[in-house]
DNA sequence: ACGCTAACTGAGACTGAGTATCATCTCGGC
DNA sequence: GCCGAGATGATACTCAGTCTCAGTTAGCGT
């Protein structure tokens, strides 16, 4: 539950008022592993009888991924989706069959970049890396 | 218009049949530069009244994809949009201004993915990457 | 060239994610 | 405690994408 902290912490910090929605779903998040959708969550909030709306969620969640307390996924399947993480730049390992994520940090990753700019002439500012595959868990399982 | 005739080709040769609406498509796909959405070629068609229907516009795209002779992007705003593009693997340079895409190819790529492999555990098997800037002409007006 | 059938089509109904609006409530600085 | 900006939940709405189905058509076999 150090995670439903760090988020309300997150939003603290950013000036943003601490109510009791937020922290329900801090919470929520904090109660999940691996990648959740914002359905997911208004499901959740739901089955505990938290009295929170749908349009909060979707704020809230809106909020979160401008701190990057949250970050958000696109899934193979075109689902949009988030991972609570730290609000550093990094990505994303997903395990496509449990769900489960990890962060990785950049890496030798800066230089393909830099590579890639220089044999397009493209200034990139922004970009979009998700990696999907099996986690170890479900390697051995396998 | 070759790019119309490639795509055609796609599907001719995968089996798919060679209707007049595909062929349409292929051509409202050719007459587009940079990244287009689904909702654009629906809108396209209707303004040149091809009285193609709006399922058939998403059905096809989705064939397309699967034959990776379109490729779906997922833009920074969470819009799904799609390029036309070559039949390999490779990833796309979006220009954030106007849209302009170019492909590049895996480059150094393999080794960061292999890295990550290793230090993860994870067996990676699909990934995204998609990256956004500034091209040339855009920086040149700028 | 012709007929047949599976593949394809357009129309329209449907679903479900996400957004907008607005009257009401509440956090938290004073 | 008081008060106002910020947040909330209900509800209505929009819009992408899917599904269904009756009607059409490409293109193969003859």
């Amino acid at each position: 539950m150090t995670e439903a902290i760090a988020v309300q912490n997150a939003l603290d910090d950013a000036g943003y008022r601490l109510t009791e929605a937020r922290r329900s779903i801090a919470d929520l998040i904090a109660g999940r592993d691996g990648h959740f959708t914002a359905a997911d969550l208004v499901a959740d909030a739901r089955k505990r009888r938290l009295g929170i709306g749908r349009a909060t969620i979707f704020r809230t969640l809106d909020v979160l991924a401008d701190l990057r307390a949250v970050e958000r996924l696109d899934l193979p399947t075109g689902e949009h989706a988030y991972v609570a993480c730290e609000p550093v730049h990094h990505h994303h390992v997903v395990c496509s069959n449990c769900g489960a994520s990890r962060d990785v940090e950049d890496a030798g990753w800066r230089a393909v970049v830099g590579d890639i700019e220089a044999r397009t002439g493209y200034r990139i500012d922004d970009h979009r890396l998700e990696l999907f595959g099996r986690c170890p868990d479900c390697q051995a399982r396998a």
